[in-house]
DNA sequence: CTTTCGCGTCAACGGCCGTTGACCTACATT
DNA sequence: AATGTAGGTCAACGGCCGTTGACGCGAAAG
């Protein structure tokens, strides 16, 4: 065998698969990507998607794993945080189609939903829970944050809400950035 | 015939049809929506939705129908145009099924898209646009506005992030109201 | 050279889907 | 009483779906 050490041949088959997957999730959504579809745009064989990944949930389980990469914000003043965060978030956004993925498939599958609830209570919470001045209001801050990043995602890249698809990246973050800042820290 | 002046008696078969549709459709979108679901519902054969509908299409073309019945806001203090608009929202979207069934339907089929798009271009925009300070800006500080509106609906009633799923009325009016307000006026 | 085994194809299964057309039934009209 | 028609049932169609198991091939292992 010349296995486990460099890459076993398959492992491009599964890549291949992995992101046809991520495509088409991001296209339709769960129902509408089928298996065959995914197989065909990967170049081989619907039976290869089930040999490596079990069934359609589990490999939408694997091409929805994400990470949203968030900076330490321990280090940026306060009073940028907002800014860095929208930035960061629509960045993220448009360089990896996994996140319109999840967020068009959460909307009918509970497992993608499920799964976007997990991203961002273990990925949003620690990082911006340091931030805010009462513990206690953590959750609900960090919920109220995530309400304006999803409705923005769901009118850009989902619904494509004309006028705010054609924003820059600069006037989105300057419209966005003190409601992200009122969020987390006012009060 | 009793017929056009008193209802005719498939009228009740067709209000079924349509409720039934649009608890399918919130529930589970478009196309995990289907015809047989909705007629077993509704308590009649599949066929009598293609009678009286012609395709799933139509129906749910039918069934998508909707009016915000925003309040004319040319009385209201310009301080609270904010509370009141999310108030509203709120309540339109606890008091009816079909907002959600257009949000879920919205995530995966170009149709419902397109319908949400036209509610929100055709009913928000007339009732909003004379608050806004710069003609020019209109279209752009509706659609912020949208977009925190349907970010909220996302994440309580589609999601259900567990905080801003909890939140009491009261609680989100507070905080997405200086949201609005500023989207719509500042500056 | 033979055997094993990873990689991949192929045909088929049972099931659910939207949609259709033939048929039944009860009532309003004549 | 005869008839037309609105309201509804039923069985079937073709199609696509996720999933399965039998089979083929080429390279590595023995």
């Amino acid at each position: 065998m010349t296995d486990t050490a460099r890459g076993r041949r398959s492992d491009a088959t599964r890549a291949a698969i992995l992101s046809a997957a991520r495509e088409r999730f991001a296209a339709g959504g769960y129902e509408r990507a089928t298996i065959r579809a995914i197989a065909a745009d990967a170049g081989i064989d619907p039976a290869m998607v089930m040999r490596y990944y079990g069934s359609k949930e589990r490999l939408f389980a694997a091409a929805a794993e994400f990470d949203l990469r968030l900076p330490d914000l321990s280090g940026v003043p306060v009073e940028t945080v907002g800014q860095v965060l929208v930035r960061h978030m629509l960045e993220r956004w448009e360089s990896d189609e996994t996140l319109t993925a999840l967020l068009r498939a959460g909307a009918t599958n509970e497992a993608a939903a499920e799964r976007m609830r997990e991203i961002f209570s273990a990925q949003v919470g620690p990082v911006l829970a340091p931030l805010c001045p009462d513990p206690a209001q953590v959750p609900v801050r960090i919920a109220l944050v995530s309400s304006q990043v999803l409705g923005l995602a769901l009118a850009r890249y989902v619904l494509r809400l004309a006028p705010i698809a054609q924003l820059s990246h600069d006037e989105v973050v300057a419209w966005l950035a003190p409601t992200i800042q009122r969020y987390l820290l006012d009060r």
